[in-house]
DNA sequence: ATAATGAATATTGTATTCAAAATTCAAGTC
DNA sequence: GACTTGAATTTTGAATACAATATTCATTAT
């Protein structure tokens, strides 16, 4: 083993691991929305200090997990329909400038394995396998905006998706829906086996627009 | 004066003070790109303790204004041509959206005050008055933004717009850049006029990806 | 003279302490 | 009994103290 390729022995600050525990757990709705988040518990839990407690606190109120309100601590964001109805057409526009950018710069090989991707995905389908499903879907759509190669872009897609990932079981796809979403799937696969960037980009938007039409009527009943 | 229209006394917290002030330094350019920001010093400067500064350091770095590296301090972040180049499209695609909620919601007050920001910035611009030109210019995408009505939007674009408003002092507008930009506003505000919500969304965009290729060029020299 | 080593120093990361504000709760008033 | 009022408690904000890591610099060996 050369010592180029020794791996630095990983550390990481208290701060850095709160943000990412506290974000999981956030997200996953281990804490729930509206949830109080006391110092004092969350310490005890971790067994950290305030200090780096805080500064975590800090960072995912960026991210807007959490509602810092001066002296009076922080809670878990909620996320209501209105949340939603902001960050889906941002998140449009997020995959439609992915989508275009992708295009320019996909290589085969990304291409094949978005195909095999997409073929699981229908597979899942198929067989009705939910959660596969979602996995593979993400996979498609996170392949698309690793291809568009804007680390920027990533970040803020990131950012974003991790606000409103919790509403995934607010409302059950219905069948009809979840078959559109597929056939949709299809439609992205060809525009972008064809490099066709403006077409890639409409549809992603295309697509992020009517999931959240069909959130909204399933909230609706 | 009734208690319900009394305003609270302001009182804010000393790590957002830092943050905004900080902020600020940076995106004016008083804090050089790359320079080390050495806690102690900053301290010293602002008369505060650690504890609140290492706060506000951790809110800039999700700005993408800062660089923290575990156990190496802050640094400014460097604005590096790849960095915009990542950014525009980006902003771009968030103008675009901008454009399309605005005209869906925007007041005709709100068009009027738009008018004649519009027409205060032509005749800056004849007057060949730059700062000028540049805070009408400023007032009108803002005014487009504020008239989506969508905060995260809002956040968003601020956050974005702040790490690349250092470089607008990189290249200089040509005389010809400038007359087309006012040639393109001349179109944004008729669309927003017709209320033409698709068309501008992709005038907007346009525009930035025009404002980028005018800075790439002149970068190039 | 240059490079390597380790002690001295400085800087960052975390814990603790102190101060200020908010919350709780019991006593008192209507 | 419901509503104030203010003391006691809890919680948050900020400063200090301590620990761990990085940097500097003088010493030593080559």
């Amino acid at each position: 083993m050369s010592l180029n390729t020794v791996i630095p022995i990983p550390r990481r600050t208290l701060h850095d691991e709160l943000v990412d525990r506290l974000r999981h757990m956030i997200i996953e709705g281990e804490l729930a929305p509206g949830e109080k988040l006391s110092e004092k518990d969350i310490c005890a839990s971790f067994d950290v200090s305030r200090t780096p407690l805080r500064e975590a606190l800090k960072v995912l109120a960026k991210e807007g997990l959490i509602q810092l309100i001066p002296n009076r601590g922080a809670t878990v964001a909620k996320l209501t329909i209105s949340d939603l109805e902001e960050a889906f057409p941002i998140m449009g526009a997020l995959e439609a400038v992915s989508g275009e950018l992708a295009c320019a710069n996909i290589t085969d090989p990304e291409i094949s394995r978005m195909e095999r991707l997409h073929k699981d995905m229908v597979d899942c389908f198929k067989a009705r396998d939910m959660s596969g499903y979602f996995q593979r879907n993400e996979l498609i759509h996170k392949l698309i905006l690793d291809a568009a190669n804007n680390p920027t872009l990533v970040e803020m897609q990131r950012s974003l998706s991790g606000r409103i990932r919790r509403a995934r079981y607010m409302a059950n796809m219905s069948d009809e829906r979840w078959a559109q979403a597929v056939a949709e799937h299809e439609e992205i696969l060809k525009a972008t086996k064809e490099r066709n960037g403006p077409l890639l980009g409409s549809l992603l938007k295309a697509h992020l627009a009517n999931k959240l039409a069909s959130v909204r009527a399933a909230l609706a009943e």
